[in-house]
DNA sequence: CTGAAAGCGCTTACAG
DNA sequence: CTGAAAGCGCTTACAG
């Protein structure tokens, strides 16, 4: 059976196909009666609207781009399991307001407004990740030039053109330190890359050395180590740290995989914790419920996150002006420190 | 400064536009200096191919719908971490291939086939769930007389309309169940619906029984409870377990969530794991090799699951016939049994 | 409130 | 190898 098209529900409903097309779109235009006669007949034909037809006539498209650009040194097996939950907020959150969501891992391609809003695909971008942010900017650059509707999860406008969701990550770098500190830590290490390659990080660390000034202790260069977003990062970044023979009572890991790995190397080297040596992570992924001991870390609404995302990206493709907003994070006590 | 189209191309090169059309899609019926140079003008626009209007006129769209689908009854927060891993596989395999990914939790509608096939939004579905079988059936039967392509994650079309890529539960039961009877086991319980509501558990339920046969043992109504997907109904399931007095000295859970929920039941009730009771999960998710001790599993492989599926599904849309096939899993041995 | 007509931007027979 | 033309299935001024 061929599939129904207007024409042929205009036929059966004797009217024309441009009531058809009211009708079903619910016109105001359209008489009452004769809407209904025309929503059964559709009904039905188990007729649906082809989408790339009224696309191509209204020139948008109801749909939104999810981007993931992740650093292509990561072997591809493992997603980070925060952006794997932001991922599900996200498709909720487009669920919710009526519009599909395309996900995409965009390796492959360095123009992302040309294959998504220029091919009409989708209305705007999300972008979602955790590539080196100094490549990034360029693209964003570019994006911006060329008008294309995008937000991005992460740090605010100082330091990347265009809207941003983000955690406050000064705010949790600092609150969690200040949470160490009170137990009496003094020699805090930071596992994590503070530079503009990773602005997320980096402001984390920023708050870190905040709180750590608060306390009357400058931060110490020796105490800081480089790591990105993964366990085997967290790992060699600790190993490094107890080879240095630097002292140290506290690690305060920029994400949860460091800290996971962190907690690895420690235990390897026979250090127990939180008694020789306190841990804290940040993201609070389902993981750190479960180390031992369970992690102490910061809390990202992800749910709350793939909203705000998806309504601003809304907000500016129906031309309202988007601030960057920030979401508070939540300090998790567990038993690392 | 307004979008580019073919037709300014075909200007800008002196050819017509249905030259630009065949150049743009490097058809081997257009002279190599014509191509190269339409090519080029084109990039020279910036210049992208409609996707509405070609799709519209070619009647397919290279895009992959992926459904997730959930029982109702969960509270929307979190999805099962084992399919937002292989969410993530798809979304590679699918990129891979050329083909755009379309996401959704498709709580709202009961009529994917129309959502997505007829509405030429993808050119196929994949189905990914875990929510009631039973219920599902009706959709798959009518997704399968309404031709539309699909292919589903899970078990075999003995019990379900249509072609299926899964893993074998029956032998990864059977394998993990051997290897807990192996420690010396005697009195092993079943967390787990093991009814058609949820065949994929009804198939690990039923290995386990063929395990326990092995050994002589009959399989003891008493000692299986029934539990769906989640941290609380293992949880929940393990309570009523210890509640009801029955002895046992290991639990093979259906999946690790369950597992984890009910670790945590037995240790409120004071009892280690593995010396007062062996644990064995299945799914092989990150949390597993987190708790205390780390959870044997059985490990699905997720990345070929995803490439699998993919690829059964470009087949079928390709027209040829396709295979319910099934992926062998792995025992993960650690340290609760 | 309704209909006839134009047109969104492509792909693809058809003719040369 | 190339071009003129039709048409995919809608939405939306325009006219009544």
């Amino acid at each position: 059976m061929k599939k129904a098209t207007s024409f042929d529900i205009a036929y059966l409903a004797g009217v024309s196909q441009s009531t058809v097309s009211r009708a079903l779109r619910n016109s105001p235009l359209v008489n009452q009666e004769t809407r209904e006669k025309v929503q059964k007949i559709a009904k039905e034909l188990n007729y649906k609207v082809d989408k790339n037809a009224s696309n191509l006539r209204s020139q948008h498209s109801d749909t939104l781009a999810l981007l993931l650009f992740e650093d292509p040194t990561d072997d591809g097996s493992a997603i980070n399991p925060f952006f794997l939950s932001m991922l599900g907020s996200i498709t909720r959150a487009c669920a919710d307001r009526g519009y599909d969501l395309l996900v995409s891992f965009q390796q492959a391609s360095n123009d992302w407004h040309a294959d998504f809003e220029d091919s009409n695909k989708a209305d705007g971008l999300i972008l979602l990740g955790y590539g080196d942010y100094v490549d990034f900017a360029e693209k964003l650059t570019k994006l911006s030039a060329q008008g294309t509707h995008y937000v991005r999860w992460g740090v605010g406008e100082d330091q990347l053109k265009g809207s941003a969701i983000g955690c406050d990550n000064f705010a949790g770098g600092k609150e969690i330190t200040q949470h160490v500190l009170k137990q009496g830590r003094k020699k805090l290490a930071f596992l994590g890359t503070a530079s503009s390659h990773a602005p997320e990080f980096f402001d984390r660390y920023k708050g870190h050395c905040a709180a750590l000034k608060e306390y009357g202790i400058n931060a110490d260069n020796k105490l800081q180590i480089n790591a990105l977003y993964t366990e085997e990062a967290g790992y060699d970044a600790a190993k490094k740290l107890l080879d240095s023979g630097v002292e140290f009572d506290a690690i305060c890991a920029a994400c949860d995989l460091i800290a996971v790995g962190a907690m690895r190397a420690l235990k390897e080297h026979g250090l127990s914790i939180p008694e020789n040596v306190a841990v804290a992570g940040f993201d609070d992924i389902a993981v750190a419920n479960f180390t031992s001991p369970p992690l102490s870390t910061v809390k990202q609404d992800t749910k709350r996150a793939g909203e705000l995302l998806v309504e601003a990206l809304l907000d500016m493709i129906a031309g309202k002006a988007v601030e960057s907003r920030l979401i508070e994070p939540q300090l998790i006590v567990r038993q690392s420190c």
